[in-house]
DNA sequence: TGTACATCAGTGAACGCGCGTTCACTGATGTAC
DNA sequence: TGTACATCAGTGAACGCGCGTTCACTGATGTAC
């Protein structure tokens, strides 16, 4: 054969790479198959050789962003210092860095609002993948010692994701980072997280 | 003539009203403009009698949002009582019939994950909707004795808005109008709302 | 060792559909004379 | 009072482009004999 036997997966891994940060960067319905496909060095004809659609395209890329992205982190924390993980958690979520590359940041907050006009697999993917973040965000506050930890989890993640899509929305300028900051001194208090 | 001379500007409205309802409901990039004329009881041919493009009917019709959904709440909060104004503002927010209808709900949980990708125009007209959104609620929290007000309206706009995107992207079920509830209460607790 | 054939990831052109945009036309009313 | 013409909101067909999808083909390698 022309080809060593892995040579197909790793090639249908770069084409779901490429598409995850595509999505998260451009919104899906801005996301043409073409330009998925010579991002990953082919042409698009080739497309159809490793997915049947763009829809299970989308629904792989969304389980792949979750993976990139939270796979590391929840294991990584989960013996870590638990007021010391949250804190850096939310340092990142609402640092300028997250703020400018969604295409590598968190899915939640740029798939949040196409989530109910996704084919159904998609959607499942999605609502798989924030679970996993709220039930892992949940322990840590539990061992932090934080009241009715599920409920305060679903209410961090929606705070984050609202802050970080508003301060994307209003444009990044100077009083943008500062209310970014501003974000993550309440969080903290909020939650009674120190650091 | 054969039409009296509000004619015109009564259809130009008929046709915003139509697409501020599609835009809250399905998203820009699903909003066809031949579903919008027909719905407004026109053919798709007569768009461009009234608008010049499609970019400029969305600009248009975030503007019309914006006074639609708080044009009078503002207005008819502004000498409420504060406490009660936001408690109700809260409730409204976080309700199941806001959850269950975007299109007649908060322009911004909807639109927040496109304006990145939106034309210039239609973005100024979202960011001076939201910022006047967030000065009457900095005015209300100011008058209910809230330190730092401004930056706290723009918190909570963030949370409510990533609280209710959050629950309409897990799918409502009851653990979700629960998670509304708890989050209405936690809400008013963090904000020192009574009510 | 050499020839014919199978395999299969990838190519590139073509197809079809949705949709924004354009345009020649309609039909009702008002105005000129 | 009647006829020709202007006005203008609206119609409906056509155009063009982007993009998802299909398909005949390529070319490198392995296998059969």
């Amino acid at each position: 054969m022309r080809y060593d036997s892995e040579h197909r997966q790793r090639t249908r891994q770069r084409i779901l790479q490429v598409a995850a940060a595509a999505i998260r960067k451009q919104r899906i319905s801005r996301v043409a198959l073409a330009d998925v496909m010579s991002a990953a060095e082919l042409t698009h004809g080739g497309f159809y050789l490793h997915f049947k659609s763009k829809d299970e395209l989308i629904a792989e890329a969304i389980t792949y962003m979750f993976d990139e992205r939270y796979g590391r982190f929840l294991e990584r924390f989960s013996n870590a210092d638990a007021q010391e993980a949250l804190s850096a958690f939310i340092d990142y979520y609402l640092s300028v860095l997250h703020l400018e590359a969604p295409e590598r940041g968190c899915p939640v907050p740029m798939l949040v609002c196409d989530v109910a006009h996704m084919p159904n697999d998609a959607r499942r993917r999605f609502v798989a993948g924030v679970t996993l973040l709220i039930d892992g965000l949940a322990a840590l506050l539990e061992r932090a010692g934080v009241a009715d930890p599920h409920q305060q989890a679903n209410s961090m993640l929606a705070e984050l994701a609202g802050s970080l899509n508003l301060a994307r929305a209003l444009g990044g300028g100077t009083s943008v980072t500062e209310a970014l900051e501003a974000s993550r001194h309440a969080m903290k208090r909020r939650f009674g997280i120190v650091g």
